[in-house]
DNA sequence: ATAATAGTGTCTTTCAGACAATATCGC
DNA sequence: GCGATATTGTCTGAAAGACACTATTAT
């Protein structure tokens, strides 16, 4: 909750309206599967206004330091994980009046993948204020300005992306197998596909290479395969079907 | 061709960039069909920067009007056209800190698209600054800032939409007969579609309803339809090839 | 041998492409 | 009837779904 008096002192003291030109900033999704779960980071914020309520990272552009809208976001993504070579993916833009208490402001939302070796050297920092939100709870927080809507927006993208792209091997480490990787598409879908289907999907659209290596476990052995293209976001000639 | 110590003049007392702020606008790439080409508007900039040359419509948000992106969108699109219900997509932002001599600068791009009726009440409006120019001609001509970029980047989403969307619905009048409907993908695509499985897959995808009325004119009559949801945007099932 | 996971064979289904055939109009 | 456009019939082909089957490991 937002101490209510202390936001109209802030806000009263607020002056960049003045200039009557729209508040410009960037706010971003980084998804990451953590706990066999797809989870987003929010960040608590620590000023006004929404003080004290969770929010999806971001800030404003640096006019000085940022030369384009990327650099803002990767700055951003930086500065909250530590990681700064990951899958990137302008969403949407949202402005209006009433968006932000400040005045009339538009945010250029970005969408980022997290693999989760980055999120291993992540998680030994310290993250006070950070806190990883399974999408599915998502809705029963609380968020700052617009970012339920904005975040629904993200994930929207990346639901639609699981069906007809190869986006979520973002969320993997360099090797995997596959079985990993349709594990990795099904947590995003919450929904089960047919093994065959997947692997002749994959397999025959010759994004992945065989690197020769097995990852031994408990049974049989699993080909580890790696993305051919690094960054390239392949797509399908159909959409997989939702089960259920 | 701009006048170069002019310009650098109007830029030396430009002082917005004082306050650290990008500027923050919306740009447009409005599409229709007209003498059987895909062609897009584009005005004559009668101010600095890129004085004289041609750009897409857009202008700053103002903050005391506009209630939100979309609004600001929709006023240019009604200052341009005179027109004020149509298709109106968000495409993407393009913020970078050399885009525009001015400054640090944003803009979020919006796709438009006009029915061949609404170019019949356009016509007829005194147009000075305006021009629409076909699709295939656009390389060929020089674009003020990045429009370039931007109006490819409409003009990608929008041939992406053909192959398996709807979309182009919005630039034939209320009804037409599902041979226009077929020619308006066929001149987005610059491709030839076969007949059957156009007429399939439209008919099958229940988005269009029979008016009951018929078109008449030298040969067989064709029956009229009209869109069924407006607004909605119906997917189908799979893409269409390209033929050649 | 058994459990568990990796990986394959193959039949069905869905929907787009090809292209020929038929229908309905004005003249 | 003729030319032109509208509309349909039907075969083929590509890629996804279903599901049973085999393969390879650790124990």
């Amino acid at each position: 909750m937002t101490d209510f008096a202390d936001e109209q002192e802030f806000l009263q003291n607020y002056r960049i309206h003045d200039y009557d030109v729209p508040l410009t900033m960037v706010d971003m999704a980084i998804f990451s599967i953590i706990d066999h779960q797809l989870q987003v980071l929010v960040v608590k914020r620590a000023e006004h206004p929404c003080k004290g309520l969770w929010a999806l990272p971001g800030g404003f552009i640096d006019v000085h330091q940022d030369m384009d809208l990327a650099a803002t976001a990767k700055r951003k993504l930086k500065e909250k994980t530590g990681v700064d070579t990951t899958y990137l993916e302008q969403v949407a833009s949202f402005g209006s009046a009433t968006r932000d208490p400040r005045g009339w402001s538009v945010t250029i939302a970005y969408m980022a993948l997290l693999s989760t070796d980055n999120i291993q050297f992540h998680k030994n920092q310290s993250l006070e204020q950070l806190r990883w939100l399974p999408v599915k709870q998502v809705q029963g927080v609380e968020l700052s300005f617009d970012h339920q809507m904005i975040f629904n927006s993200c994930y929207k993208r990346l639901l639609n992306k699981v069906q007809y792209s190869s986006l979520p091997v973002n969320l993997l480490p360099e090797e995997f197998t596959l079985s990993e990787l349709q594990a990795t598409f099904e947590i995003i879908l919450d929904n089960e596909i047919e093994k065959k289907s997947f692997r002749r999907r994959v397999l025959d659209s010759g994004i992945l290479q065989e690197t020769g290596k097995l990852k031994r476990g408990g049974n049989r052995p699993a080909k580890l395969y790696k993305k051919l293209e690094q960054g390239k976001d392949h797509c399908f000639p159909r959409s997989l079907e939702s089960k259920t």
